[in-house]
DNA sequence: TAAAAACGGTGACAAATGTCCTCGTTTAGG
DNA sequence: CCTAAACGAGGACATTTGTCACCGTTTTTA
């Protein structure tokens, strides 16, 4: 599993095997069958955590229940709440596994430690949070400027390869239409 | 003018005089007449900019001619384009000021060396860009959840006193609905 | 200070979207 | 392997929102 995380972060980072062993050594494994969580709302949310295998959802839920995907998270990518891991604030956030998933995770104290020892760490994660943000503002942009089939092919185009993996009533969640107008939206797109 | 913001960062970041005067050496004051750009679609966003004075409104206009506008900026505020800022890449947005306005402006290589330079300015602005980031999350689920009016009415929640100083379609476009639309929802706002 | 532009509101109508429902099909999991 | 749940589609209708047009007032600016 470690071995994932090692294969990827070499080619995102420049570090030694020297280095590797101070991620190894803090690393916790995790496995995740599907629907299990990894972060419920109202808990703290106290680690950093790479999907080594398998595909997780971050998603908030309203007062009336309705559940809001905020983000996908398929192998070789990072999940978090950022808010709840730096303020150790209850998290909004619920991440949950949509089919079976290997993780490894670091508490923020053991994280804060490698960025001490690995400043090229800091670089790659200050870069990381860059391309977070802007794709964060751009899915802003898109929300109060698009109409919802320009969002839908947005997100086609951004992540192609969620949809195969996703029920569809989950993507229409991401982009925040009921799932009956973005079944109509593709209805209507695969007559030409 | 520079004096407004050594008053405002002292408040934020711990830094000695010695310290603020780095920041003077390197800073280029600008005063914009209402209109004015800081940044047109198309250039390279290469400053740091924070308001000392007045309003500045970041937007961004879709094909068809529509302005939406991305972010507020009154005085004690930071703006830029951070895209375009570390990859010198054409921005996508505009920046005018909504009123005379005065600011303080670093180029990307001068503020980089600021931050060489004074540890507690990276920890201070790697909090600003946590509190962005966590923002414009709130601010994706608020499009995909909630509906016109609950957004107007956490609009005036998170920043009172923004809809003195701007005009309505401005807010409208920033929320991501019509004119009307927003005046529909505050009329019907005015009776209870 | 006078003309022009910007602004906020509103009615009428059209378009987009949500809600509720039903119905086969597929998939998950015991 | 079999049953229950999940899924995707679609019809009918209600609701929300956008668009267009117009108006009177305020603000800007030449």
């Amino acid at each position: 599993m470690f071995i994932d995380f090692e294969k990827y972060i070499k080619t995102q980072a420049d570090l030694t095997d020297q280095d590797i062993k101070l991620f190894r050594d803090t690393a916790m494994e995790k496995t995740l069958r599907r629907k299990d969580f990894l972060l419920q709302a109202g808990d703290v949310c106290r680690y950093k955590t790479f999907v080594c295998k398998g595909f997780l959802r971050s998603y908030r839920t309203t007062d009336n229940g309705n559940e809001h995907v905020m983000q996908f998270s398929p192998e070789n990518s990072w999940t978090t709440d950022p808010e709840s891991y730096e303020n150790h604030t209850p998290s909004s956030y619920n991440i949950d596994a949509l089919e079976y998933t290997e993780v490894i995770m670091w508490t923020k104290k053991d994280f804060d430690y490698l960025f001490e020892q690995l400043p090229s760490l800091k670089v790659y994660s200050d870069r990381l949070i860059a391309g977070n943000l802007a794709r964060t503002r751009q899915r802003v942009f898109s929300a109060i400027s698009a109409t919802a089939e320009e969002r839908y092919d947005e997100f086609m185009k951004m992540y192609p390869g969620i949809l195969t993996r996703v029920p569809l009533h989950m993507v229409a969640s991401f982009l925040g239409v009921s799932r009956e107008t973005l079944s109509r939206i593709r209805h209507t797109q695969v007559k030409p």
